[in-house]
Parts: C-alpha cells; sequence; structure tokens
DNA sequence: TCCACAATCAATCATAATCGTTCATAAGCA
DNA sequence: TGCTTATGAACGATTATGATTGATTGTGGA
C-alpha cells in the first residue's frame, strides 16, 4: 500500500468512525507498527488529525465543549483582566448590581471581602458569589434559558426597590453612533433600569465588541464609563471624544 | 476503548442523565474502578463535571452539594413516590407554587407536559425546572446558602404578585398539636404566604418527620393536606382525625 | 445519639500498552 | 553505483491501566 494511499485511508476511515486506534491501522493496512505512528505523526503535522493516545481523533472536538467553555473561555485572560480592573472601582460597603454575562461572572473573585452588597439578575453568578461569601440579592423573575438571565415585568419591579453606588454592565456591542447594544430587548431593559438605578455605571466589553451594533439599544456611549482592554488606537480614537474610555491595559 | 472515548462516553451518559454512578460506568465500559475513578477526576480538573460520592454530576448546579451526596438520597426512593402522588393532584394548565426543598425538588420529572406555570424560591429548581422545559419565575431575595432557597422582604413582595392553584410545601416535622415546622422562620414566613396566596396547599414529608417539631411554625396541620409515606399507624391514628392525610402506600 | 458495617475513596505499586528514537534494511531513482 | 526515501524492528522511556491496601465516608440499627 503507498503512502498516500495509506493517508487517504486512515483519514476515511477516521471520518467514518470519529476515533482510530493504531492497532487496528496495522492490522486493516497490513503496514508496521511504526509506519502507522509515522503516518499519524505527518497528518498531524498538517492539521489533518489529533494524535491521542492509542490512537487519533478528529481535530478540534477532541474536548466537548462546543458552547459553554468555547464561549465563555473566549478572551478569557482579557476578560480577567477588564474585571480586576473594574474591581478597583468598588469601594468598601458598596452596593453593587451585577449584570448577567460571563464578564461580570469574572469579576466575583475580586469582589470578596469588599463588604459589598451584590444585586444580580443572573443565575450562574448567585452560586459564584454565595462561594464566595457575599450577601446576595438575586431579582428573580423569568428565566431566559440560553443565559441564565432573569427578565420581565416581575424583574423590573423588583430591581425598583434598590439603588445601587455601582452597576456593572455586560454588552455586546459598543458603537459612536449606536451607544451600547445587546440582542435582547428584555435584557435590554434591564440593563437600562439597574443603570438608571445607580450612581456609576461601567460598561465591560473585550476587544471583540468594539464598534459591534446589536440589535437592542441598551443607552447611548455617554451614560456609563467603558471599560475595555486592548482595543486598537483608531477604534479608541473615534470614542475618546464620546465617552470616557478606561483601557486596561493601553 | 480509547481514552479520550471514554471521556466523551462519560460526559454524554452525564449530559443525558444528569447524574452517573461509578459502578454504572464500569460496568458498561469494561475499564476498572480505578481508571473510571482517574477518567472522573481528569474531567473534574478541567470542569466538565463535578464529582460526588459514589460518582458525578454536571457542574454549576452544585447547590445541592452539601445534600446531594447525603440529605437528598436519604429516604430518595421515599420522596420520589411522595412526589409522583403529589403530581397527580396537578391539572394541567395549573399555576403552582413550589418550595425550596429536596422533596419539592422530586416532583419536576412528574411536572412536565402539564403546561403549568411554575414559581418557586429555590435556586436548584430553577435549574431542573428549565431543563424540563417548564415555563417558571423565581422569587428572587436573599438567598441562604445552605438551603439555596430566597428568602426575605424582596422574595415576599415578589410572591404578592401571584396567585396559585396548588402549592407543594417541604416540611421538617408536623405534629398533631403544633402543626407543620421548619428551622428557618424567614422560610417559614415565604411557606405561610406561599400558601395563603393558593386554592390548595399539600405539605410533602417522608415518615421521618412524623411527630417531629421544629423552630419555627409555618401553620396547623388543618391548613394543607399532608401527604407523607411509609408512616406508622400510630402516628396515622393521632394525626387522622386533625387533617386529611393521603397516605401513599399504606 | 452512638456504633458497627458496607460502600467508596485516595494512594500505591506492578504490569501492560503505547510512545519516540535509533538503527538497519529495502526500494525507488538518477 | 551512489543517493534518497520509506519501512520495519528494537530499545528504553513514558503513559495508561488494574489490583491492592488502608483510610474515609455514608448507612442503618441499637
Amino acid at each position: 500500500m503507498l503512502t498516500n494511499e495509506r493517508h487517504a485511508y486512515i483519514l476515511a476511515l477516521l471520518e467514518e468512525k470519529q476515533t482510530v486506534k493504531i492497532q487496528e491501522l496495522v492490522e486493516s493496512t497490513g503496514a508496521s507498527e511504526s509506519t502507522i505512528r509515522r503516518d499519524l505523526t505527518d497528518l498531524e503535522q498538517s492539521q489533518k488529525l489529533e494524535r491521542v493516545f492509542g490512537g487519533a481523533i478528529l481535530p478540534g472536538r477532541n474536548l466537548m465543549e462546543p458552547s459553554i467553555s468555547d464561549k465563555s473561555t473566549r478572551f478569557l485572560e482579557e476578560k480577567i483582566r477588564i474585571a480586576e480592573y473594574a474591581s478597583s472601582l468598588v469601594q468598601q460597603g458598596d452596593s453593587v448590581f451585577l449584570d448577567a454575562g460571563t464578564t461580570t461572572f469574572q469579576l466575583i473573585p475580586f469582589l470578596k471581602d469588599k463588604d459589598l452588597v451584590v444585586v444580580t439578575n443572573g443565575l450562574t453568578l448567585v452560586e459564584a458569589l454565595n462561594e464566595q461569601g457575599i450577601t446576595t440579592y438575586l431579582t428573580g423573575g423569568l428565566m431566559k434559558p440560553r443565559t441564565g438571565a432573569f427578565v420581565g415585568s416581575h424583574t423590573i419591579q423588583a430591581l425598583q426597590n434598590y439603588r445601587f453606588d455601582v452597576c456593572f454592565l455586560g454588552i455586546n456591542g459598543f458603537h459612536r453612533d449606536y451607544g451600547y447594544t445587546t440582542p435582547d430587548p428584555e435584557e435590554a431593559a434591564i440593563k437600562q433600569l439597574a443603570s438608571s438605578l445607580a450612581r456609576k455605571t461601567y460598561a465591560l466589553a473585550d476587544h471583540s465588541k468594539a464598534n459591534k451594533i446589536s440589535f437592542a439599544k441598551i443607552m447611548d456611549l455617554d451614560r456609563a464609563t467603558l471599560i475595555v482592554d486592548e482595543i486598537s488606537k483608531e477604534a479608541n480614537a473615534g470614542l475618546e471624544k464620546k465617552t470616557i474610555v478606561k483601557v486596561v491595559t493601553p
């Protein structure tokens, strides 16, 4: 069997079965173990597959994390940097609103020992906040399964019982003319209200949100201090006149 | 079986069943207990699951953590029997209040496809309800870390926006003279209020709660229909005159 | 509540499988 | 022939596995 033939054969088998074992290939091709091993090394080099102990798998599917980690680990380090900076804006004893979202989630470890009262509409945040021993109120309301955020009239009514020193919002896009935006109008309403109940509002975003426009408008840029990281100079130049931009690592 | 295959298999099974037992995996994969144990350790390290005594659960739903292994599996079968019976008391389209607690938690699988609107003050219940595709409102409020229950004025105010056809309460004790009791006065207040907003209230309890008296009184026995199982004849005799007792398996 | 028993656990060790490397041979090509 | 490339076998090194042990934890009864 020719080298190229073997390569094609291996890839075809892999495509069909998702995983192949080396022993399996040795038997079915008649080639020696060393040869198969070399084949796999070559094919891995050209990104056609990924080697694992005892065989190979299709690339990129090694860890079955399509949604959860994929999204929440995207720009994770950047989000943590942003979160650490944002936490420095909180005073001892403040009342804080934490929006549902992955960026605000990263704030939580930095809020320990600040004697805060935190209100959030994010299901995932409550658990993490409690683990840190932070006094936490959840707004409640109708839960959106996808994001774990609570929205609706119940949530709005619940929010109106509170006033905040600081309000942290996650956003899906910010744009000089269109302001802060997010895909879900219901969530936008919550963010809007929470901000209006706070003395100071910070919008947290990684660089991928720059100049993005999503469906629902939350507010104009100048209504909140934007905290970003790794933003390009061009994007920054267009924004600075509209609002105060805190660039974490300029 | 390749290591990665096993890992994928474990996660797939976990996703499907919410929990996996080690013994179960040993049998179905043919691998040794040590290997499965190592797999679980690895997968836990990469946040793909969370280990509990005897098996593993999906991560992030660990609010039952102290209880999933000890408290909530205590009398589990009994609780499921009670829950199954209780679910037969719910009509299509009802609005239902589900108290926070391990017994009411078991109700959830039986409530699917009943087109209900469910309100709860239990954090753990929200997640389970959402997985079943049931429209769910969480009251919100201050969260008690130990039980995952929301309590306080926020919760009370939120509750007052609703009316229920049926109200299911978990209790820690019932007694002929002292009525239904629970350790936490705040939780008692919630239970009390929820019941007063409902046309019909059911108190769910396993046999260990018979003639127990806890700190905070919720209400007299005759204010709710008690649903128990495996109750002794003596205990039952003393109660029947006070309230309607449904004994699941007499 | 306390105690005994069973289940489960983490740690350890020996074994088996797999790995990368090296070297020698064979095949293809000028 | 001389050169390159592919192959297979052999080696010690690494990794995964399975069995064992003593410790820990949960369970059920007194």
